[in-house]
DNA sequence: GTGGCTGCAAAGCTTTTGCATGTTC
DNA sequence: GAACATGCAAAAGCTTTGCAGCCAC
């Protein structure tokens, strides 16, 4: 559940941690980060998009493009891993994970339960940094 | 470890795979197949074109991606979950997971250590079909 | 023989890039 | 004022589509 103290915390942030990665504070970089931080749809590059031109109808597709692969980067965003080509952005970057439903594409939350790097992935000598749970299936509208 | 046994024994069972489908068996498929189930390394669709051409120079890229799509829909292959845009394939359809080099882009397989469905995803209604645990890091030799 | 499959070429999406102009600090 | 960020337009991937001809069954 995203609550309202949480959007507006999240936002409050923003321009302090832009500072303290050396980041201009922008009206468009403001509005990427706003309306990431105010929803749980996963949106993607077109929607964020979509989205911002109605407040800031001079942004154009190639900076939201920019912007989000720079917080990404920067570690703002999270990007959902998926099986298909098109990127989808989270401004919770907690550990959680996610669950996709394969008729209408929603991706929703799922709360982490603990689970930790399973033993063989350290025997192979792998140092993970993060890592994604993704189950597929069928949400509850779609079922 | 991929052994040649696994290998042989996967195509061996291709035509029939394919017959019980109704899908007809043809040299491109067949090729697709094979290269895929002799492998361990997640190729792209354009890997799998570059190193079918050397033993079947005339097929075309895009029936490469018509049956890699096919062979996913059926269950024949599956595709592995990443944070980026190009589409990687696995003939392992047995439960496992990966791990993604965030140096290199290699793509490892993890055995999987038995984790159900969290509790919570059923608990949202969602009806889980499979799972993917993606672990991103940096491999042995990128360290 | 027939329906399904392939190859080609073209189009469609998504994403990236280069550069002149504009904005933040 | 300097350095950085944006907008535009063009290009660069990656993937899909339509259709004529070919092949497996």
């Amino acid at each position: 559940m995203l609550t309202q103290e949480t959007v507006q915390n999240r936002i409050k942030h923003f321009p302090g941690t832009c500072k303290a990665a050396g980041l201009k504070v922008t009206h468009q970089r403001t509005a990427v980060y706003s309306m990431l931080a105010a929803t749980e749809t996963h949106p993607s590059p077109e929607e964020v998009y979509t989205a911002i031109r109605e407040s800031l109808p001079s942004i154009s597709l190639a900076t939201v493009y920019k912007i989000l692969d720079l917080f990404h980067k920067r570690g703002f965003l999270r990007k959902v891993s998926t099986e298909n080509q098109v990127a989808r952005y989270d401004a919770n970057v907690g550990q959680h994970h996610h669950m996709i439903c394969n008729k209408c594409g929603t991706i929703m939350d799922v709360a982490a339960n603990g689970m930790e790097a399973s033993p063989e992935v350290k025997a192979q000598g792998f140092v993970v940094d993060h890592y994604d749970i993704v189950y597929y299936g069928r949400c509850g509208s779609c079922r």
